[in-house]
DNA sequence: CTGTTAGCGCTTTCAA
DNA sequence: TTGAAAGCGCTAACAG
């Protein structure tokens, strides 16, 4: 298709993946490349006439830069992804959402890799950092030693809900301990002495943390009894594990998260358990449908954090230094506690 | 970097971004990048003692092949895109888990785009199109115009629940009307003549078809008396318009979406409206947690039906033909009536 | 301020 | 079967 003589580059006509190449964009302007990708990316000055035409002649071809190409070319994709246990779970998707805005803002666009079972969190998270700059990293189930093998692989990271070994990697965390605290005061200024925890995925991070914080609880007071059920992360693990929620004779049960929680309400209800009447029950995460659950679930709100946008802070300001201003490469946040009426008198419409 | 002298290419050490590159690996194993390239994608046949070299030497070295060069030399990302209207909504994350899925199996990747408003659908649609192969388009606000014209500029694409003027492009549509149909004969049987539509959004064509379905049912049907009611798509939609679904005076309300019915749901609770002995109530999607609220909602099950995975077949013929066998470029699914307990007698348990 | 010249890292004809 | 060479479309020194 070119000729074999060097002075012929230009002719070619088409490119593989249709649409008009720059090449073509600085034939019609009557100019070289160079000075179209000037004109179109506006980094350095260039004739105000010149820059006309070469933006007419682009306007009229409809000339659409491939970025790929130009990301071979620059070196950086200005992507991240973003690797997430479960695209299900509206916790993730809040977190999911406030960083694609932010990332946005900042002209990054945001991949989405979920990686749905334990064993695929790394081998995720690798072939997704294949294809852009950075990874927002969300991986609540690998082992601490493969997650803190893997971090230096994928870096730039952030690492979101896990503590690691490397004090140089970046990363988020909430701080469950301070949380389950607030939970507990609240359950006990109810006069609850009994509590039962409905636990998560064993391999869950967010899970151990949120256990050990609950028995550093419990040994501080020896008026409070502490029990542990077996759960999971999703609905169907509540309405699963009622039963042996009721066995334990706790009059209160802290689920694991929200979604747990709302299986389990759902579970009581059938069984015609009163809650709060007879047990109370919270959850924990804070997600929008806790608020329209019968009863309004008492939870721990980790979704008004915009720990999304954290992250993205933390991220960028290893992308563009300079750019950005975050004042430190590690951030804790502090969740709230949300009193529903699951666990106290229904609040009045 | 490179000497000036044409013979020393293979000189340069480092790649941008890190890690080794093709050339380090010829070297190492003391071949060309041709016969790497060729080993390591294993299209064409080569010499087994020199494959085993060169895989020890891309081993030895983790050798990482860099997407973006790859993209940009065979023209193809082995990506598609799909846009979605709102991550938050249950429905749409189905859709993008089987899509997923589908498409890892063919060996191609899936990014995400949220639109988020109305508004910007067309541009993200877009955006999109720019960084992948094709596109799966969600797009149920957009006007029908804007559609036709957006279409065959980011083909390949396959484009759910709407209807084309161009039958060349690829659809999936769910027969609403169908739908709808069964869950207003289910009501009918139920005893119900008095029906209130809680709407979706205006501008929404899912909204629009299930409102003209409904119109079009109870034209055919005189004793029937049918209501529509301003709502939304979001759970507080459902939530505000209570008070306006009982000043109808209707026995039974078909909400726009899941998630509509169940904010709904919780407010007439809130208000003391017993249901379904008061006032019947139903959703539309059949969302899992649907199953789960008090009372299970009657739904029109869509959930079940897999949108995602055809959506991939029809796009993947598209992309590689002969490798996938979808019969035809459209394809319509039914959906399927889910009874639970928000129109008659909970189940028990 | 503009054009020329080199690549980015990979795949892919085309000869050998 | 293997290597040389060209080129994907773009950006970025470097002269002029």
């Amino acid at each position: 298709m070119t000729t074999p003589d060097g002075g012929e580059k230009l002719e070619h006509r088409t490119r593989r993946t249709g649409g008009p190449t720059i090449t073509q964009v600085a034939e019609a302007a009557g100019v070289s490349r160079a000075t179209v990708s000037r004109v179109l990316n506006g980094r350095t000055t260039v004739d105000p006439t010149i820059g006309a035409r070469v933006r007419e002649a682009a306007e009229q071809l409809q000339y659409r830069p491939n970025l790929t190409a130009r990301y071979l070319s620059t070196g950086r994709t200005m992507t991240v992804s973003v690797v997430i246990p479960d695209l299900g779970n509206p916790m993730f998707q809040s977190i999911l959402r406030s960083l694609t805005r932010a990332a946005e803002a900042d002209g990054y666009g945001v991949l989405v890799a979920e990686a749905r079972t334990a064993e695929r969190e790394a081998a995720v998270a690798r072939t997704a950092r294949r294809q852009c700059d950075a990874v927002v990293l969300i991986a609540p189930r690998m082992q601490a030693e493969a997650l803190d093998a893997l971090v230096p692989e994928i870096a730039p990271v952030v690492v979101l809900n896990r503590s690691l070994a490397d004090p140089r990697i970046a990363s988020v965390g909430i701080d469950y301990r301070n949380g389950m605290a607030q939970l507990v005061q609240h359950l006990e200024e109810l006069g609850h002495r009994h509590l039962a925890y409905l636990a998560g995925p064993p391999s869950s991070a967010a899970h151990q943390e949120r256990q050990s914080a609950l028995d550093g609880l419990a040994r501080h007071r020896p008026s409070l009894r502490l029990h542990t059920v077996e759960g999971g992360a999703a609905l169907e693990d509540g309405h699963r594990a009622a039963a042996q929620v009721l066995e334990t004779g706790a009059t209160a049960v802290m689920a694991f998260n929200d979604l747990v929680a709302l299986g389990l309400l759902f579970r009581l209800h059938q069984l015609g358990v009163d809650v709060p009447g007879e047990l109370s029950v919270a959850g924990f995460d804070g997600i929008e449908l806790a608020r329209y659950s019968v009863p309004t679930l008492t939870t721990v709100d980790q979704e008004e954090l915009d720990t999304g946008a954290v992250a993205w802070a933390l991220l960028h300001r290893q992308l563009d230094p300079g750019r950005s201003s975050a004042p430190t490469e590690h951030a804790v946040l502090t969740p709230k506690l949300l009193i529903g009426g699951s666990t106290g008198p229904a609040p009045r419409p």
